[in-house]
RNA sequence: GCGGGUGUGGCGGAAUUGGCAGACGCGCUAGAUUUAGGAUCUAGUGUUUUCCAACGUGGGGGUUCGAGUCCCUUCACCCGCACCA
């Protein structure tokens, strides 16, 4: 009889909760393995069959590590702040955290249906006041060192909805309900100084085992780029100069015009009127066009001169000043100088406006394209004759000399923009008194609560739904009588995530975000297991929240997660991404019903890599659910008791037990590097050598179901109580094995004449190359093919093979 | 365009200090069992070929006694970024 699934997970479900099984004792003197799931997001759709993957892998880890005697911390909590709960509430006219707290319970009921080994008392929840108490403490930290700060920044802003949008929400410059315009449009708003820690970021990369595309995807991200800025007088006035950057200070002499985003600021001072009316007009096309559109018309470059002129610094020549939008406001200080010689956008534009063009590094030919390379300077004064690097340098000190520049550094990386003008997220704990000054909230009225409010329709005026509540908003000084007024933004979801995996650690601490001592007994984390979909964002502000806090005092590693790994995407039967419109979605719930949560869990170690994508199959799913059936047949009998296949005294093969041996061995090696579904293949030849048996000893029996316990835990738990132990399998030691048993006496040897196999020998482990060659050439079959034909060189590999080469 | 990755039987995938390609699973074939089917157990299963054998890791080339693995080149697909001066 095949096992009851229903039964058994219901059973063990419910005693490792009674029994607390796998609660973390944080008194424990055993070494800590602190193991990680991202955040979930519980939203209304529940669970689908990626959650399972990346969780599984790394209950596996976590059940194996408590076996191999490590106090293991294994948490889980709920990322629960967040849009679609606030748009639900907006369309339904229901409380958003009621909604929320029933996709949590989903969730949750969805998450222990798998049976994983989580410390539910350590559970949290961002929109718990007694969790975002800490994202706002941590929020005023930042503050109070400078790296909060309000800035006037462009923003996705619909009219017709009264709202501003998150760009996930912007389609095609529309919005994504209704496809009314978005403009961009300047707002307040909160900005984190993430680009203060843009090198440490960066740096400290190199110190992460972390999957490399993920390292050089920040590194893009951050987009560090040596170079100078260079200040360019404008011809007629003399108080106002351009700063530009470049990485190329060397090819200064050959700047033959320069170009100004068409936001800068300087444009309307020094357009000339004539010209007044050609720029007024470009920038009124460049300001209806989406960012998506800008960057997509790339292909040919549109511009406008200004009528004015800058002085090449170098030279003192005057070289026409025109705004173009393939120059980005957003980066350097939104101007360049043009050397159309040398970068290939320049000389695009230079050849439509009839620009000059001209050489400054020999090595191309400027007729043709842009000379990007390295090369001797030319019609470059004292630049003359030097390379690239040198003549760098050079033109540095130069411009330091003369006062005109200097070395300088740019990051791709931006400020972090904080606020979101939302009702469903954590208030920004910040009062704007009415003299125009900032107060922070006190600590001691942390958590500063967001208000129960019927109307969480946009405000209208570009404000979160908070300023409806007017006696939210409202605040007097109990000392001075100055009125002033609650900020209304909250914070966007990325906060709350940015600092969870430390809240776990002393999850119910009142006093602090969590005690330090226990902070530096878990962190950091060993291993944090995920989509791709985070390698930027979260990762990137998790980092940077970190160490700001690490500078506080507050934490004691300056990374939070030590090693990564990403868990691939588990594709439809089609091998296309599962969706709703493709109809080729699997849930877990349909699987764990059918099949049961061991199941699941096995076929998914088992499809493939952890980290590749992979296609859903039928078929596999029940191959899966046959291997756990076969183990079950073979260790139980149908009267549900211990099969007499298993036996105290059973003698066995010498083969068999080294199938045993190497069993132990290669699973808790692949095990360890999450190659989960090798060391799943190893533990199937196991059982298929195990049907042969007569008799299989107790200690292989036992030692098998540990080793299976981590993907399979219910099954085995089951499996082994009815051995006889009446302690959970998770309190058990990780069985070991015995090197000798996996020596080999003999070793096959292939004899190869001129790479192609042609014999194979028995010989003695550890035979000499001398007795090997001499072996091969006696063989028969080989001396055969050596008939007629001279050996030229034998290559001998003990205990491999050996090569003829004969002509 | 730039950066990163992948490419192996009918399918998912094994194999890395360069040394027996295809472990394990699915599917398929045969046998046993069964009234029958399903399930189960056992054996077989890269391609071509009567045999000997030859061929075979996206394509082409190279290094080597020996290449899925290293080098060059090329193609296809996936992911990320996208005028970043």
């Amino acid at each position: 009889m095949a096992f009851d699934h229903r039964k058994i997970e219901a059973k063990w479900q419910k005693y490792w909760d009674d029994h607390q099984t796998f609660k973390t004792d944080d008194e424990s003197d055993k070494p800590k393995y602190y193991v990680l799931d991202m955040f979930p997001y519980p939203s209304g759709k529940g669970l689908h069959v990626g959650h399972p993957e990346g969780y599984t892998a790394t209950d596996i880890m976590a059940r194996m590590k408590r076996m191999k005697g490590f106090e293991v911390l294994h948490p889980i909590g709920w990322d629960a702040f967040g849009l679609p709960a606030e748009q639900y509430a907006l369309d339904t006219g229901h409380d958003p955290a009621v909604f929320t707290e029933q996709n949590i319970a989903t969730f949750k009921r969805q998450i222990k249906s798998l049976g994983f080994s989580y410390d539910w008392n350590r559970e949290i929840n961002t929109t718990d006041p007694e969790y975002y108490k800490w994202t706002q403490w941590i929020f005023l930290q930042l503050y109070k060192k400078g790296l909060a700060y309000i800035a006037e920044v462009p923003v996705n802003w619909c009219p017709a909805l009264g709202t501003v949008l998150a760009n996930e929400e912007v389609i095609d410059g529309k919005s994504e309900r209704g496809g009314h315009p978005v403009i961009r449009k300047p707002m307040r708003q909160w900005m984190l100084k993430i680009t203060a820690y843009a090198d440490r970021l960066l740096d400290d990369l190199e110190e992460l085992d972390w999957p490399d595309s993920i390292k050089e995807m920040q590194r893009n991200w951050i987009g560090r780029s040596e170079g100078a800025e260079v200040q360019f007088a404008i011809d007629g006035f003399k108080n106002e100069t351009v700063t530009v950057f470049t990485t190329r200070p060397d090819t200064l002499f050959g700047a033959t015009y320069m170009v100004l985003a068409p936001e800068h600021k300087l444009i309307d001072e020094i357009v000339t009127p004539e010209q007044k009316q050609v720029i007024d007009l470009y920038r009124a096309e460049v300001a209806a066009k989406s960012d998506l559109e800008r960057t997509d018309l790339a292909k040919t470059k549109t511009g406008a001169f200004t009528g004015a002129y800058a002085i090449n610094p170098v030279n003192g020549k005057k070289i026409p000043i025109w705004i173009a939008d393939y120059v980005l406001i957003t980066y350097g200080f939104g101007a360049i100088m043009a050397v159309p010689g040398h970068d290939e956008r320049d000389y695009e534009f230079a050849t439509k406006f009839h620009l000059p063009i001209i050489e400054v590094v020999a090595g191309g030919d400027l007729s043709k394209e842009a000379y990007t390379g390295d090369g001797k300077h030319v019609h470059s004064d004292f630049l003359d004759g030097l390379g690239k690097k040198e003549a760098i340098a050079k033109m540095i000190d130069w411009l330091v000399d003369h006062g005109v520049g200097r070395r300088k550094i740019t990051y791709r990386l931006r400020d972090w923009l904080f606020s979101r003008q939302r009702y469903w997220g954590e208030p920004i704990p910040i009062i704007h008194m009415e003299d125009g000054s900032l107060r922070a909230v006190p600590d001691e009225e942390l958590p500063l609560r967001l208000p129960k409010t019927k109307n969480i329709k946009p405000s209208g005026t570009g404000e979160s739904p908070l300023a409806n509540d007017t006696e939210w908003i409202r605040f007097i000084d109990p000392e001075t009588g100055m009125k002033g007024r609650r900020e209304t933004n909250t914070m966007p979801q990325w906060a709350g995530s940015s600092w969870y995996f430390l809240r776990y650690i002393d999850p119910r601490n009142k006093e602090k975000l969590a005690d330090p001592e226990k902070l530096k007994r878990w962190m950091s984390v060993d291993l944090y297991v995920g989509g791709a979909e985070h390698a930027v964002l979260h990762l990137l502000y998790a980092r940077f929240w970190h160490k700001a806090l690490f500078d506080l005092g507050v934490v004691p590693t300056k990374e939070p997660f030590q090693k990564l790994v990403n868990q691939g995407m588990i594709l439809g039967t089609n091998h296309e991404k599962m969706s709703k419109s493709k109809g080729n979605v699997i849930n877990p719930d349909d699987i764990v019903a059918s099949h049961g949560a061991d199941t699941l869990r096995l076929y998914e170690m088992f499809m493939g890599p952890i980290d590749a994508a992979k296609p859903w199959s039928e078929k596999g799913i029940e191959g899966s659910r046959r291997f756990l059936d076969r183990v079950w047949r073979l260790f139980v009998t149908s009267e549900h008791r211990l099969s007499h296949v298993v036996a105290r005294d059973a003698k066995v093969s010498e083969a068999f037990e080294k199938v045993y041996h190497q069993t132990v061995k290669k699973v808790s090696e692949d095990f360890e590097i999450m190659h989960f579904n090798t060391g799943i293949a190893q533990l199937m030849t196991f059982i298929n050598e195990a049907y042969k048996q007569e008799k299989i000893p107790v200690y292989m029996a036992e030692g098998f179901i540990q080793l299976l316990s981590p993907v399979a835990p219910h099954i085995c738990e089951e499996i082994w109580s009815l051995i006889g132990h009446d302690q959970s399998i998770e309190k058990s030691t990780w069985p070991t094995y015995d090197d000798e048993k996996l020596v080999e006496e003999q070793v096959e040897i292939i004899v190869q004449v001129n790479g192609k196999i042609r014999a194979r020998l028995q010989v003695d482990k550890g035979t000499s190359k001398q007795e090997l060659q001499n072996k091969a050439m006696i063989n028969d079959r080989i001396q055969d093919i050596l008939k007629g034909k001279s050996v030229k060189k034998v290559i001998a590999v003990p205990d491999k093979l050996v090569n003829i080469v004969a002509k």
